[in-house]
DNA sequence: ATAAATATATAACATATGTTAAGTTTTTTA
DNA sequence: TAAAAAACTTAACATATGTTATATATTTAT
C-alpha cells in the first residue's frame, strides 16, 4: 500500500515548502492577517474568488449540497493548510464552499497579488497545478471508500485520516467534530454513525470524553479497513 | 437546480471550441490516429504520462482501485472527450487508469507536442486548467451521490447521465455496459444492482434488451433522485 | 458449429443501515 | 446562573442491501 495518509490528504501545507527562503519571503509578505468567526463562510459555491488562504489557527470544512440540499463534506482544513486557488486559475468561480468549524485566523492573499507572485515566481504555478492533480487522486480515493466499503470501514478510515490531521496542529489531540458533521463525512445519519461509535467503544477501539473521540486501538480500525 | 448533466459532465469535448479556426487547424495537425483493443490500457496508475487522447470512436472508463483492490469508475469517456492531461501539467504520474471498454480510434498528441501547442496558443492552457477545475467539481458531485443516496437513486441519475452521454454519439442509443461495470461505477454488486433494474422494468420505467438498457420514463427516473 | 467459459437474471435468506422515538447531556442565550 | 435550545446516546423496529445459490443466456474459443 502507498502511503495511507498520502491518498487521503490535499497535503496543501506543503505547496510554499520547495521555494527558496528568499521566495518564502516574497509570499509571506503579500499575506495578510485574518479573522475569520466560527460558522462564516471563507467562500461558497458560485462566487467570484477573492484570493487565496493559509490556515493558521482552527479548522475548516468544505463541502458542497447535493440536489436534496444536504451538505457533503469532503475535506477538513487545518493548519498549515492552504485553500481557495482551484478557481483562480482558470477564472471561475467556486466550485464548493468552504465554512470555519471554529474561529479561524487566516493568512489571507489577495487574488492580484497572487497573480503577481505568480509571476515572480515561476516555480509556484506548477507547484500549484501538480497539487489540484494529487488532490484530484484524493477525491477519487474518497470515490472509492464510499462506494465499496460499509459504514464501519468508512468510519474506521476517517477517524485514522482524521485523528493524523488533527495531531499536526496538537500532539495527541482527540477528534472533535460534531456528530452531523461527521456523518456528512462519513456518508450516513447521525444515529447511524453513533450506532458504529458505541460498537467501536464496546470493543474498546476507541474512547470518548464530552464528544471528542480518542483512538485506543489503530491496529484494528487498520483490520477493519479489509471490509 | 443547475443544468443537471454540466454537475456530472467532464465536457472535455468543448476544450477546443473557443479556438480561432487557424488555432484549431494547429492542434488538429498536431494529432496522430491511434487504434486501441478494447480491454487494453490508455495508461494506468502510477504510469508516466506519454501524452493527450480525444476519443473518435468507441468508449473507455477511467478508475482507481481501492486497497482491497476492487474497481472503483469514476467516469465513462466517449466519442469528442479528451483525456490525460492532468498528469501533464505538473509533470506528475497518473492518478488513475484508463481502459477501452471496445475497440476504440483515438486522435493522440504526445507530451512535447502538446507543450508546443500550449506555447503557440495562449489561451489554451488556462481552457485545459479551467476544465480540470470543473471536473473537480463533478467528482464532488459524485461524492455527494455516492454518500447521501440509496441504490435506486445512484442508479437512476447514473442511468440519466450515462444515457445523455452515449446519445451524442449515436441518438437513441441505450446503455450498453456489462453488470459489473455498471455495479462499479453506481457502488453495489452486480447482484444488488440486478434487483434494482428488475424493478424497475417491473414499474415500466426501463426496458433491456440483451443487456442494454433502454430508458422508457425519464420522469419517473427525475422523481427517484428525490431520495 | 459446438463446447466451454463468461455474463446475466432471479430468488431466498442474512445482515447492515435507515428511521422514529425518548431520555440525557452539553452548549448557548438571556 | 438559570432556562432554553441544541446536540448527543441509545434502543426498537422497518427497510435496503449484501450474500449465496441456481438456472439461463450470451460470448468466446476450438
Amino acid at each position: 500500500m502507498k502511503n495511507f495518509h498520502s491518498q487521503f490528504d490535499f497535503e496543501s501545507e506543503l505547496l510554499f515548502d520547495a521555494l527558496t527562503p528568499d521566495e518564502q519571503k516574497l509570499v509571506f509578505n503579500a499575506m495578510e492577517p485574518l479573522s475569520i468567526k466560527k460558522g462564516s463562510l471563507l467562500f461558497y459555491e458560485e462566487g467570484i474568488p477573492t484570493g487565496i488562504f493559509q490556515i493558521k489557527k482552527g479548522k475548516a470544512k468544505k463541502f458542497k449540497r447535493g440536489f436534496s440540499g444536504t451538505e457533503q463534506i469532503f475535506y477538513i482544513y487545518t493548519p498549515g493548510d492552504v485553500l481557495g486557488y482551484h478557481a483562480l486559475f482558470g477564472e471561475e468561480r467556486y466550485q464548493d464552499s468552504c465554512e470555519a468549524l471554529e474561529d479561524l485566523e487566516v493568512n489571507f492573499i489577495a487574488k492580484d497579488v497572487f497573480f503577481k507572485l505568480l509571476q515572480d515566481i515561476p516555480a509556484l504555478q506548477q507547484t500549484f497545478i501538480k497539487n489540484i492533480g494529487h488532490e484530484f487522486g484524493v477525491l477519487a480515493n474518497i470515490i472509492a471508500v464510499l462506494a465499496q466499503k460499509n459504514l464501519n470501514a468508512r468510519l474506521a478510515i476517517n477517524l485514522l485520516i482524521l485523528e493524523n490531521r488533527f495531531q499536526k496542529q496538537d500532539k495527541k489531540s482527540g477528534i472533535d467534530l460534531t456528530r452531523e458533521d461527521l456523518a456528512n463525512i462519513i456518508g450516513t445519519s447521525s444515529e447511524s454513525l453513533g450506532r458504529s461509535l458505541k460498537q467501536f467503544k464496546d470493543e474498546g477501539i476507541i474512547e470518548i470524553e464530552k464528544r471528542v473521540i480518542y483512538l485506543k486501538n489503530r491496529e484494528q480500525l487498520l483490520q477493519l479497513l479489509k471490509n
